[in-house]
DNA sequence: GCGGACTGCTTACCT
DNA sequence: ACAGGTAAGCAGTCCGCG
């Protein structure tokens, strides 16, 4: 079978390619369609165009949906024979359509299905046929039968049925090969520049899931050769860099796809480069550089940076378990394996079998990465490239709003609804009429209750089902629906905000994103925990279960987001503003009947110990008020608020500790402090009853006396414990407003030869004015025992420790500092 | 010149 | 470039103060 990984646009054929993966042989394939054309519509005869623009090669009138207003609308489709006249006609007004990328074009019109299996039809002029799983159309059969889904409207299981298929559909093991670089360089923290690419590549390694582990070492004078380490599968020596980028070259086409960790910007690139200088010719190159990516001639090229930073990814997918965005980090988080730590950490200075064995580690745990977990993160990458019809080297470099925007696109243009520009938006549907709490943010949103602060037990937090797109559901809420033209409809008002809704048409964005929230709550959610199922098809469900909710969490936020092509505030605030009506009814609805509720956050309400019946109660009455499933999400054994809010922390009932949002676990916090805060965790894991807490609090208490003497007495054993770790998001320069601390210190780094810039985590240490030469930071690599400011860290400790004790009754300056406070005051 | 009250900036978190 | 809401710490500003 053939899946389709990738389309584009090639220039020299004037078509579009498709690459295709061949299953059988393992190779890509190519087929490529020179008949379609390019076009854009315009809402007036583009007459005049016609003649001066040789590109153009046919012009219709054709019928369109307008959504916006409700009616058909004429239009001319005007084709050109360069998508390039497309882009062009961005100048003219009135002209629609005209930013959708050519191959995106085709894939909309054609309905190619991006990442679904197809075969060649050889007799009929090559053309591409999808073909049909059999099981996947039972198990898409089962879903549609489920009870659930009984009451479907024939529009509705259409649209279950098209999502259903991507998500059952299987994908293959791709065979694929990770690819890892180390070049010269002049000193241990320097990092070549790849547009130079001045210095030798000393070795390239290749490690494929077929088994294969590929190392290209280049002899360096003065170096003898040595041992290599063992389980590797091939090394060859070469003393002529050219020669071994040749062969690497031929070697990289043998793979369909090549896996690399930040290879867009570096590895590919310094290939590149370095191949030129070295004077092969540009043909035989295997690699393309784009302004911001690198693709590859015959294969997909994949750079897991550049999806691991994707933030919703990493956020809902891979549950922030990696706070920074770096191979070892990404790695330990993920597959707990890091990069190779060594006492040389220079390349130039390593031997030829620690630099292999460095060099393949680094090849090894990037592959692994999309290994893991029955291809995980591969699966991942195919599902989405379902999902959001896009090719796979698009997908997995940009983020959420673009896949939500494309297949937003295509459901239009499968549907002759004319994709509306976002000014008309803005003029027919208005602004927004609700006031923002922060300053400087476009409308209202989410509410927070004040919590009861306190340690209480048995607590149990009831949460709506993905609440955001369940009013986009139940309420019938779009860019069309909002505020539309009908008269008639002007009544059907929901909250507080004076927006209406329509009550003719069923906009698209209750339609797809309330069948994808379905399917995920009836159907993949079940599916991922059901242990009857095989192994690799439970982590399958798992990942289809993922892909949906990154989409769905995002899909109320695209439009609130100006960049977003659907830009519709109104669509947003009426969503908060309706979420917010429900949780507060919700809530007084608890209170009277008597339950005792102790804090809410957006689509959560924690509620004290519960009788069985009252709960059934509320959970029934919400379901029948509002249609959205209103359930119990977590039980906590006990849970300690404090006055704060987004503030707390709970022991479940298996002891599992929830930390929300407390200083402790934030990844700045210096070491020492994080370490005494995850063993206060282990002892707030044990406790069971209010007795035990009582001993509990004893422990903390020692514990945190015990680090109080350790700055007190400055006893830390290494500076380096005492550095807090804070992201430079911006380029220096870019601070002008103000010079925080972290800034202050990457300047000290700076001057010191450091290369850093936006995204570096700076690590630093506050020291005393008086003893560290009028700084109140420096840099931990700088830094003097002597110099710290001891005053500093006890309140830090203070700060994060009192979000603890706060709830469990302890004062800090009392019950932990009392005795020695006194005795600090009687020395005066 | 130096503190306190205040605002705004910055980061990291929660939903 | 998905959104808004919250906590925390610090930088910078203004004001008062013989």
């Amino acid at each position: 079978m053939l899946y389709i990984l990738s389309a584009s646009y090639d220039s020299v054929l004037n078509a579009v390619k498709l690459e295709l993966y061949n299953d059988k042989t393992e190779e890509m394939e190519e087929w490529t369609d020179a008949d379609f054309k390019a076009y854009f519509l315009s809402k007036r005869d583009p007459a005049p165009l016609v003649s001066r623009w040789k590109t153009i090669v046919k012009k219709e009138l054709i019928k369109k949906y307008d959504a916006l207003n409700d009616k058909e609308v004429e239009m001319w489709k005007v084709s050109v024979n360069n998508p390039l006249a497309v882009k062009k006609s961005q100048e003219i007004e009135q002209t629609y359509e005209n930013y959708i990328k050519f191959f995106q074009c085709y894939i909309y019109d054609k309905d190619i299905k991006m990442g679904m299996p197809y075969r060649r039809e050889n007799d009929k002029n090559d053309k591409l046929v999808f073909q049909y799983d059999q099981d996947a159309q039972q198990r898409i059969q089962e879903i549609l039968n489920l009870d659930s889904f009984k009451n479907l409207t024939s529009e509705e299981r259409e649209v279950f049925e098209k999502w259903a298929m991507l998500l059952e559909y299987p994908a293959p093991n791709f065979k694929r090969a990770s690819l890892d670089i180390e070049v010269f360089n002049e000193g241990e923290n320097q990092i070549p520049n790849a547009e130079a690419a001045l210095l030798p590549v000393l070795s390239i390694c290749l490690a494929s899931n077929r088994g294969e582990k590929i190392a290209f070492i280049l002899v360096q004078a003065d170096k003898p050769i040595t041992d290599f380490p063992e389980n590797i599968t091939k090394v060859v020596i070469f003393n002529d860099e050219k020669l071994m980028l040749e062969q690497l070259f031929e070697a990289i086409e043998t793979y369909p796809l090549i896996i690399t960790f930040n290879g867009d910007d570096f590895d590919l690139k310094y290939l590149y480069y370095r191949a030129l200088r070295l004077g092969v010719p540009h043909q035989k190159i295997p690699i393309i550089v784009k302004p911001k990516i690198c693709i590859l001639r015959k294969s997909i090229h994949i750079d897991l940076y550049k999806f691991f930073s994707i933030k919703a990814m990493k956020i809902y997918a891979f549950g922030d378990k990696y706070k920074d965005v770096d191979l070892d980090s990404v790695a330990r988080a993920l597959i707990k394996r890091g990069k190779i730590e060594g006492e040389e950490r220079w390349i130039v200075k390593m031997s030829y079998h620690d630099l292999i064995r460095y060099c393949m580690n680094d090849a090894e745990i990037t592959l692994e990465l999309t290994t893991y977990n029955n291809d995980l993160v591969m699966n991942l990458i195919i599902v989405l490239e379902r999902m959001s019809r896009m090719p796979i080297i698009n997908v997995s470099r940009k983020s959420v709003s673009s896949w939500i925007k494309s297949f937003m696109l295509y459901e239009h243009r499968q549907r002759n609804i004319l994709i509306p520009i976002p000014e008309e938006i803005k003029t027919i549907k208005g602004q927004t009429v609700s006031e923002a709490i922060i300053k400087g943010k476009k409308y209202k949103g989410a509410i927070v209750y004040d919590p009861i602060a306190g340690t209480h037990f048995l607590v149990k937090v009831l949460d709506f089902a993905s609440l955001y797109p369940s009013i986009i559901k139940v309420y019938n809420i779009g860019y069309s629906t909002i505020n539309c033209p009908h008269p008639e409809c002007k009544t059907n008002t929901i909250g507080e905000l004076p927006h209406w809704m329509c009550t003719k048409n069923r906009s698209l964005e209750s339609l797809l994103i309330g069948s994808l929230r379905d399917l995920r709550v009836f159907w993949y959610k079940k599916q991922a925990k059901n242990s009857s199922l095989d192994k690799v098809l439970k982590d399958w469900y798992g990942v289809a279960e993922q892909s949906i909710k990154v989409i769905m969490n995002a899909s109320y936020g695209v439009f609130g987001a100006e960049s977003f092509v659907l830009y519709c505030p109104p669509v947003a605030e009426e969503v908060t503003a309706i979420a917010r009506h429900v949780i507060g009814k919700t809530t007084e609805h608890a209170q009277e009947i008597g339950l005792n509720v102790l804090y809410g956050d957006t689509d959560s309400i924690f509620i004290k110990d519960p009788p069985e019946d009252k709960l059934r109660e509320l959970i029934d009455w919400t379901y029948k008020k509002y249609g959205i499933e209103f359930e119990v999400d977590k039980i906590y054994r006990y849970v300690c608020l404090s006055i704060r809010k987004k503030n707390y922390f709970g022991v479940k009932i298996d002891g599992e500790v929830d930390v929300k949002g407390l200083t402790g676990k934030k990844k700045h916090t210096p070491p020492i402090i994080k370490t005494a805060f995850n063993d206060t965790k282990k002892i707030l894991s044990e406790v069971k009853t209010p007795e035990e807490l009582e001993i509990g609090k004893k422990e903390i208490m020692d514990l945190v006396k015990r680090v109080y003497f350790i700055f007190k007495n400055r006893s830390w054993e290494n500076v380096s414990d005492l550095a807090f770790s804070v992201t430079m998001n911006s380029a220096l320069e870019d601070y002008k407003k103000t010079m925080p601390q972290h800034v202050k210190a990457a300047k000290l780094l700076i001057e010191r030869g450091y290369q850093i810039g936006a995204g570096s985590v700076i690590r630093f240490v506050k020291t005393d004015k008086r003893l560290a030469g009028g700084t109140n930071v420096k840099p931990v690599e700088t830094v003097k025992k002597h110099e710290v400011d001891v005053r500093k860290y006890i309140e830090f400790l203070k700060s994060t420790f009192e979000q603890v004790l706060d709830p469990m009754n302890i004062n800090f300056e009392q019950d932990i500092l009392g005795v020695t406070r006194l005795d600090q005051w009687s020395h005066k």
